[in-house]
RNA sequence: GGCCAGGUGGCAGAGUGGUCAUGCAGCGGCCUGCAAAGCCGCGUACGCCGGUUCGAUUCCGACCUUGGCCUCCA
């Protein structure tokens, strides 16, 4: 099955065909580590995730990076507040960031590339650029001069000149001309540095892309993704670093670009302030309900978060694990099955809600028919999405730990007896004592059943 | 101001030139001691105005409106 995916560089959905088959590389930008992360920087990663997963699928070798960004400005304003190396701070936050990507289930990527580990690479890729005429040394700092790539602005559809006129920042004085920006500066004493021909200095923010992709993937790879708010600059400055330091090489072959989350409507970000961090969201939520609500509209749309949108993810993965309870006794076949219906979709440009809609069908058919075959589907089904990883059992617990099981039995053994007296006050009063524990309880034909209520 | 993407039923959210999205919630019924779950059924959704068409939510144009980028940002 053909996969077909937007490219933000052609504005065109396109059958995807990578450079060399036996080898996909694949570039996602990854987070500065200076705090903890919003569900909003999540959204690149986990809808990303079940790409990587898809081509995994297609090709027998997928190389995927995605970087840590443990040098940059906000870091060193952080590190200086605390009265810490920068080093404490990257590494506290870039393990954090692990950890709440491994709690929404994201698979880690085969390299993560650190950008204080290729200030080698990253100093003679600028000397390559200055050398090639694309970049120029003021006053400590060098700059991509933007005037020397003709295809600058491709990405993005901007035209420099009117880039230039729009222009809301104040232009350094040391600029040829407006659009050119940064790809070394120099650093105080106070700040991190590294020595290079121009100054004890820095990377610039978007250099260090570019070298650790030609680094770990090669000169020109097959996909590069990200949130569309790094569309421009961002994307359009690799592009021409890139693009010039490789003479004129294709940088990335697909540009893939994540729309964003909103919160009451707005953009979800730092300086709005109406962020929620992922850190906090799995101590409240379950973590396959934010998963799925990752995954509930398309990558390229822009997609709400609210609480009600949480709940409605936690309803519905309940009635798919309440099949997959009830069919606890049947057997698997294995390996499990890639619904094709599923895989259709998704090779469509990653439709993960058309996805969704076939998973509900699979376990409709799963819970209708009983069989080994459809559970089999219904767990391959959730497995090309990253959900329904888990036994039922620990789904309904909700990952409470301090539940006293045995209280829970001892009552529910009461309410048995009371039951078997037909004495259906005390069992309905029984009944009330669970609801106020905060345990909802099931009767059905193989005995009663208990799970947590969702808060 | 420039560039870009949207406006679909109570909510979320796909999709399509002409019977069906799907999920959540709601309502009626069956079942149940009662709940819950399950099963059956229900609701005349496509911003507005024109145009093309036998027929448009889907194509074209105008308008209204929301949001993103142009500065750090997933």
């Amino acid at each position: 099955m053909p996969i077909s995916l937007y490219n933000s560089l052609t504005r065109r959905t396109e059958p995807f065909v990578p450079a060399d088959p036996a080898r996909v590389t694949m570039y996602l930008c990854g987070p500065t580590v200076y705090n903890y992360v919003h569900i909003g920087n999540a959204r690149g990663p986990v809808v990303f995730d079940v790409l990587v997963r898809l081509l995994h699928r297609h090709y027998p070798q997928v190389v995927y990076a995605r970087n840590i960004t443990d040098v940059d400005d906000k870091i060193n304003t952080a590190a200086q507040q605390q009265g810490v190396p920068i080093g404490t701070i990257t590494e506290r936050f870039a393990r954090a960031y692990r950890e709440d990507m491994a709690g929404l289930g994201v698979t880690p990527p085969d390299i993560e590339p650190h950008a204080t580990a290729h200030i080698g690479p990253i100093i003679a890729m600028i000397e390559n650029l200055l050398q090639s005429g694309h970049a120029y040394v003021a006053e400590g700092h060098v700059l991509f001069d933007v005037g020397s790539f003709p295809a600058y602005g491709e990405l993005s559809g901007r035209d420099p000149d009117e880039l230039i006129a729009g222009s809301r920042v104040e232009v350094a004085p040391y600029k040829r001309s407006p659009g050119d920006f940064v790809l070394w500066k120099p650093s105080t004493p106070e700040l991190p540095g590294w020595d290079s021909p121009w100054s004890h200095g820095r990377p610039g923010w978007h250099i260090e892309c570019s070298a650790m992709s030609a680094a770990h993937l090669g000169e020109t790879i097959d996909i590069h993704a990200g949130g569309i708010d790094l569309l421009f600059p961002h994307h359009e400055n690799e592009i021409a670093q890139s693009t010039c330091a490789h003479g004129g090489k294709v940088f990335a072959r697909w540009w893939m670009h994540n729309g964003m989350l909103t919160f009451d409507g707005r953009k979800m970000s730092k300086s709005l302030g109406n962020v929620l961090l992922v850190h906090e969201l799995l101590k409240q939520h379950p973590a396959e309900a934010l998963r799925l609500r990752l995954l509930s509209g398309h990558y390229r749309q822009p997609l709400d978060w609210s609480d009600g949108a949480i709940a409605q993810a936690t309803s519905t993965l309940d009635g798919w694990y309440r099949v997959l309870r009830d069919m606890a006794d049947v057997e698997l076949t294995t390996p499990l099955p890639i619904p094709e219906r599923m895989e259709a979709a998704l090779c469509d440009d990653l439709n993960t809600p058309q996805a969704l809609a076939e998973l509900s069908v699979l376990a409709d058919a799963a819970r209708q028919s009983g069989s080994a075959e459809a559970k089999a589907a219904l767990l391959g089904g959730g497995a090309l999405l990253g959900l329904l990883q888990q036994a039922p059992e620990a789904w309904f617990r909700r990952g409470e730990s301090a539940i006293d099981e045995a209280h829970i039995e001892d009552l529910l053994q009461q309410r048995r007896a009371a039951r078997a007296a037909r004495d259906f006050a005390r069992a309905d009063a029984i009944r009330d004592e669970l609801t106020a524990l905060g345990i909802a309880i099931e009767d059905s034909a193989q005995g009663t059943r208990w799970s947590v209520l969702s808060s």
